[in-house]
DNA sequence: TCTGGGGTCCTAGGACCC
DNA sequence: TCTGGGGTCCTAGGACCC
């Protein structure tokens, strides 16, 4: 096992690089409190129609339950699975606790989902022994403090630690020793390599190209003309085991949105025009509780046969106010209308900055509904009534029925058009 | 058996400027 | 009069990840 430093080629000392990964988490996270169910299929997703599987236990997945997993076919599968839903406020405090163990045993971690992050322990080998070791006292850190099994791959780089915590699981370690990398991955599947997906490796399997050897030994101007400049060049490296990325602590955080797949195809408009209220609100709250402002606003449409397309806008200045990202959102909408029935409704801000320096803008809701409900409801305690931020407050469902409510009213008066704000585009 | 919701990154064409 | 190339911004779509 490759427990000291070697040298690499550029005489810096090798990385020692973890992939922390834990098994199972929200499932896990559940059985804490239901340990009955342990050795029980069990599996966490919304018991309705169109939801999809997000996490399932090893004894589910026996019998072929898997995240992203329809939730109907989950049922057919496994008839006794145990569906929970998901509690995600409950997972997120688990998760503060399991990073912050993750901050004992070095500071440079890239959080790469809830559950998951990498840790550069290259530095820490003086005071906690070397990799394996680290492993071995996270791992058992983790169990002490949260009752959860984690599994950790090792490697010199992120994208072979994160393949290798895939061979660790469930609740192990796997360490990619310096110097075996090409051994390793001479018969590695293509679709385990990192943007290796359903469309790439069709093309990939086209040109026979099934492990990362294979990739390895086609020329990258092949695979150029196959997948494009950049994607080849990546796909390229990470065959040969190289990755170049660093664990990175800060990541700028690039767009906020909110989404809804509706149970049932919609085709009431007004109902349209609730929906991409309720989710321009959810984004607008979101923002201004994060300090965020951005300049263009999407929106996507999911019509029934699943056909999605989006459309955005930007403006001449970064918003942060429901109002306006919901007259760009309704205006966008209204252009792309076929008329048909509708599956899904997305918004999104994009080209986010900060909002440090410039004044919040205060939420006039009155100005919108101005003589449709004499004013009184949403502007004084409603959606982002001004330093609302971050508390959380104005999301609760009185407050929505207010909303929804007045919504209703302008629909039945101005013909259930939505409201266009003439001045936002 | 139809396919969630949160995101990121890339491509490509057109506008516009130098 | 015709034509060029680079850079940046905007928009739409798509692949991919957890």
């Amino acid at each position: 096992m490759q427990t000291r430093q070697q040298g690499t080629h550029s005489g810096r000392p090798a990385a020692a690089i973890l992939h922390v990964d834990m098994d199972a988490f929200f499932a896990a996270v559940e059985l804490l409190e239901r340990p009955e169910l342990v050795n029980q299929p069990v599996a966490i997703g919304h018991n309705s129609p169109r939801s999809v599987i997000s996490t399932a236990n090893y004894p589910a997945r026996r019998f072929g339950v898997h995240s992203a997993l329809p939730v109907a076919i989950a049922l057919q599968r496994c008839p006794r699975l145990h569906l929970i839903p998901p509690h995600m406020e409950k997972y997120a405090a688990v998760s503060k606790q399991v990073f912050a163990l993750f901050e004992e045993f070095t500071p440079i971690v890239e959080p790469l989902s809830v559950d998951e992050a990498f840790l550069d322990v290259t530095g820490s080998q003086r005071l906690f022994g070397d990799p394996v070791t680290i492993a071995r006292q996270l791992r058992q850190r983790i169990r002490e403090e949260t009752g959860l099994a984690a599994s950790v791959g090792i490697a010199s780089n992120k994208f072979l630690a994160k393949i290798a915590s895939g061979f660790a699981k469930p609740d192990g370690v796997y360490i990619i020793p310096l110097g075996s990398e090409r051994e390793f991955l001479a018969d590695l599947p293509v679709k385990k390599l990192w943007g290796v997906g359903p469309k790439t490796l069709k093309l990939l399997e086209s040109r026979a190209i099934k492990t990362a050897g294979d990739l390895a030994l086609t020329p990258l101007d092949t695979l150029t003309r196959l997948l494009g400049e950049k994607h080849a060049k990546h796909l390229h490296q990470l065959s040969l085991g190289i990755d170049e990325r660093a664990v990175e602590t800060e990541r700028e955080r690039k767009s906020v949105g909110h989404e809804r797949t509706f149970e049932v195809d919609i085709v009431d408009r007004q109902q349209v025009t609730k929906t991409l209220l309720r989710l321009s609100a959810k984004t607008g709250e979101r923002l201004r509780a994060k300090g965020l402002r951005g300049k263009t606003v999407a929106i996507k449409v999911r019509w029934a046969g699943f056909e999605t397309v989006s459309r955005s806008h930007s403006l001449a200045r970064a918003t942060d106010s429901t109002q306006q990202i919901y007259a760009v959102a309704s205006e966008l909408f209204r252009a792309c209308d076929r008329g048909e029935p509708i599956r899904l409704l997305g918004v999104r801000v994009e080209q986010l900055t900060d909002g440090s320096g410039e004044e919040t803008q205060p939420q006039l809701w009155s100005d919108v509904f101005a003589g449709v409900d004499g004013g009184s409801g949403i502007g004084a305690g409603g959606a982002g009534a001004a330093g609302a931020a971050g508390t959380g407050s104005t999301t609760d469902a009185e407050q929505w029925e207010r909303l929804e409510k007045t919504l209703d009213e302008v629909n039945a008066r101005f013909g259930g058009s939505g409201i266009t704000n003439a001045g936002a585009l």
